[in-house]
DNA sequence: TTGTACGCGTTATCAA
DNA sequence: TTGATAACGCGTACAA
């Protein structure tokens, strides 16, 4: 019925630890009882039982990839399926196993509830994408001393058990305002910010004030968190007055040019993220791209490196300033 | 150290054996000795070790999620992710453990790889998502008799191990092309068909053809391999010709709307999908809008009445007609 | 209703 | 370099 380990000793003639040892790479094998086993391995085709593996050793090769995502915008689906898809690559190639996790779709998840499913398979490490001040759940998994984690966009919380990766948000929202603000106190700035509650959020804000600095313009902060309809919204509202509309997402900024199109008056925008619909509803806005897939690669490089007992770190990784066209995600 | 079973018998004062019965809600146990143990499984902060459940019991809860996806195009990724969102809300209500992959991203998979890594996790219930005809793995899967699947959008591979989920790809393309074309052999209509070896293009293509005996029409089709670059340019050549272009899907469409823009011509459009995109691009054409986190809901849903011994069965479920605008993705 | 004892498939220790 | 053998943590006949 099932092929086991014993059935291989059995055909090779040696003992079940031997054939465990040649599987798992031993040094301490003689090459002809090598190539006896691998040919029992083959011709009986025989799949290792990875349970069995795990209990025995104490060891599993699951990580596990957490998700605070928004299932409401599915414009920007885009982003998430790009960290997964860039995760997975990264996990293939390392021979980890990743558990995908969206905690917030599910309802009545409590962190009891994810420490649990977490530990029952003996996962001690994790990526977490999404994270903000209120979700308690990462929070309390990055301060718990159980997990060591990579966190995703909030450099802020790298610590010992804690490594950090993302672009440098404030360069990024410093470099791509300088594009289209106009230096002068008499100029007007409005700048879209995100949700409060985002840790980029406060970066990005730091970076429109950088440029503030150094180009003396007038600026007003709106929170529009990260809502295309609210930067709808507060162009409608503030938009006259601004010469120019910066926003901390491709959506706000799509909200703000929409809702400039409707007061029929023109103001330079920019973006950032660097989705694709950018190349269709962004007019040429400026943004600031990240490589998503590239991020979610890294993140599970930078896991394996706590996995295999290297210190914590803080990850940068770059940007572009660009304005995405039409010609750039037609396929 | 590691909290086990035995702890908690201990600590409870019974067998380990009964220790288990209650943590799997078997009735013969009293009233008393279930309180004293769960007792101390919360004193103990006792987790199951699912290696060693799954090893002992020879079970294991999880499934396969297996996606081909395209991952050049990010416009759609959209699809997946709800595909995803919707399979893992309900995974997460049967309590199933879902093992998501990719078998397109990662170079170098083979069918033998592929089988080795569900049988080493005993995976023997799958789903298929983005399966076509030259995807030979999938097809692989679905011939083998190894594994039961649910198969997402080509209800032709039903059959005794395989179930079938998809909305009716036939009537989908008959209801939305008939919201534009024009009776009569003197009206031209160009056909923007999917790639030749996916299976909803044949069915899709059934549709149209469907309306065409109907309405009588002269038909133009072109294989435009769901990429929006070509359906472009093909719109370029027999826009002209044509009084309508229906196109099998949104992407395509908004390419041939695109081609119609830059040729400076007005023609009726129609694609299909219903992805957000067409707020943005779609200048308020019909499509015939799927709900892909329902149908992801519902194929795991299946599958696990494959797990229960059910039966095979062809699931199809329902699709609207309708024309997104910008209001509808806007939050 | 409860407990004993064995088996699940693999790994690891230690002795040969 | 090899082979017994004892874990790993849990489920489940079967006996009590």
């Amino acid at each position: 019925m099932l092929v086991t380990i014993k059935d291989v000793a059995k055909k090779a003639n040696v003992a079940t630890s031997t054939v465990s040892k040649v599987l798992k790479n031993y040094s301490s094998v003689s090459e002809a009882t090598r190539i006896r086993v691998l040919d029992a391995v083959a011709e009986l085709n025989y799949i290792p039982n990875s349970a069995a593996s795990a209990l025995s050793s104490k060891k599993s090769n699951q990580i596990a990839l957490i998700f605070n995502i928004n299932d409401q915008r599915q414009s920007i689906d885009e982003i998430n399926m790009q960290y997964i898809i860039g995760a997975f690559k990264a996990t293939s190639e390392l021979n980890l196993n990743p558990e995908t996790i969206f905690i917030n779709t599910i309802k009545d998840y409590n962190y009891h509830d994810l420490r649990r499913l977490l530990l029952s398979k003996g996962i001690k490490f994790v990526i977490l994408f999404g994270v903000n001040k209120k979700q308690k759940l990462m929070l309390d998994i990055i301060d718990s001393n159980e997990f060591k984690s990579v966190v995703v966009d909030a450099s802020i919380l790298f610590n010992e058990t804690t490594s950090t990766i993302s672009v440098d948000h404030l360069n990024g929202q410093y470099e791509v305002a300088k594009k289209v603000v106009i230096k002068g106190k008499d100029k007007h700035v409005l700048y879209l910010a995100g949700k409060e509650d985002g840790y980029v959020t406060d970066e990005r804000l730091a970076g429109i004030k950088k440029l503030q600095k150094e180009y003396d313009f007038t600026l007003r902060v709106e929170y529009a968190d990260f809502s295309e309809a609210k930067a709808l919204r507060l162009t409608k509202k503030y938009g006259e007055w601004a010469d120019v509309i910066a926003s901390a997402s491709d959506l706000m900024a799509i909200g703000a040019m929409q809702a400039l199109i409707e007061m029929d008056i023109y103001r330079k925008c920019c973006g950032f993220d660097g989705i694709s619909l950018m190349g269709y509803a962004g007019k040429n806005m400026y943004t600031c791209k990240q490589d998503f897939k590239e991020i979610g690669y890294r993140a599970v490089y930078e896991l394996n490196n706590l996995i295999n007992g290297e210190k914590t770190k803080q990850v940068s990784l770059p940007f572009k300033v660009i304005s995405i066209r039409y010609e750039d995600v037609l396929f």
